[in-house]
DNA sequence: TGTAATGTTTACCAACCGGTCAAATTATCA
DNA sequence: TGATAATTTGACCGGTTGGTAAACATTACA
């Protein structure tokens, strides 16, 4: 009999994994790139070397497919954020989250890029994620950067918006690459410029949340 | 006879300055929320409350009305930054760039996610644009900056990612404003969270660009 | 007012979209 | 090996896509 991928209970065969990767990396090629809307399953089959039927054999929709991705993908994108340390050094804390993110921008750009045009788009398949999970972290380690805040371990500010600007600043690198390297120039736009970015955005938050005579 | 409306020469009738004003608006809207393959002629005719022939009488293509969109937006879009003076106050010309920039994402979030949508999704209609007018604007403006930290008035640091992480956090409240407003919850994702983020944004770079001792 | 240019609509098209189906092929394992 | 289950394929479907043709309506202007 033949039984529809997500009807099965029973443990993946070798192929199915096989396939089921070759599909996410082809899906997150074709998603990145296009947005949910704008791309096609036969895009995305074609690039997975594979014909429309067989894909659709292990992802019986469009929408199957970019929830298993989404889902995949949002775990991990979040695990920088997570190794944020109460317990550590608030500056070198935030120096390493940067540097975490920044890294991410540099080697996983397409997952930025699948991110960024889902929340572009309005969201509407990843709301639940944005309000609940993401929503719980981000209100966890605002309150450890208030309390450092608090001890004068840091300048005063407003939490959340110093975590927006640390996403926003790094993530910019993956998902306006092509902005980056046309303003930089070809000179400037070699792979050196994450060591650029780097050391700029370290200057500016590490010197940006320094604690100062009349900034209470 | 009829002429398509992009081999007319002669100057517009008030029904075309009219309907092209209407089409560019539906466009804007359309282009913005879903890019270029994601948005549909259909969509963006039934905005503009008309029929699909009729628009495509004053546009002959779907590339064409995102072209029009795209070149009559970016020269708005670039002006904050042309008033950056050199002339002026390095701290005050900065924080009123931040300023502007922030204004224009809560009054424009639409303009902000057209050109986000389009260099995240490679940027191909726009490639002459950000290499071309763009580079040499930036380039003028990281001149000036480079210059004040130069002669002591700021920091040093790279102008160009300077420039970037101006962009980036500033056009992440139009951009990511699903993510801020589910990020921040219902009590603080109300208007006034535009102040709290030109708020923290000011201190950020002002306290982050101030001349430090040891910062050469 | 008449008429030529401009503007609008209905009906339509070929290409493409996400997805189905049944038949053919291949892998698994008793 | 044989039979059963898993996998793959080509042909196909109804709906949507960007765009066209031509008839019809309206406007501008001599």
């Amino acid at each position: 009999m033949v039984l529809p991928r997500a009807a099965r209970t029973q443990r993946r065969t070798r192929i199915q994994e096989e396939k089921e990767e070759r599909i996410l990396e082809a899906a997150l090629e074709v998603f990145s790139l296009h947005g949910f809307r704008g791309a096609t399953v036969d895009q995305i089959a074609e690039v997975a070397g594979m014909s429309k039927p067989n894909l659709l054999y292990y992802f019986r929709t469009k929408e199957a497919m970019h929830r298993a991705l989404i889902t995949r993908v949002l775990d991990t994108w979040l695990d920088p954020l997570r190794e944020f340390d109460a317990a550590g050094n608030p500056v070198s804390e935030i120096r390493s989250y940067i540097r975490r993110k920044l890294e991410m921008a540099r080697d996983f750009p397409r997952e930025s890029r699948l991110f960024a045009n889902e929340v572009l788009q309005g969201a509407t398949n990843i709301e639940d994620e944005l309000k609940g999970p993401l929503k719980a972290l981000v209100d966890e380690k605002a309150a450890v950067i208030r309390a450092w805040a608090k001890a004068g371990k840091i300048a005063k500010c407003d939490p959340y918006h110093l975590i927006f600007s640390i996403w926003s600043t790094t993530q910019h690198y993956a998902d306006f690459d092509v902005q980056v390297r046309a303003v930089l120039g070809q000179e400037k736009a070699g792979e050196g410029r994450f060591e650029d970015a780097a050391r700029f955005l370290e200057q500016l938050f590490i010197n940006g949340l320094q604690v100062r005579d009349g900034a209470s």
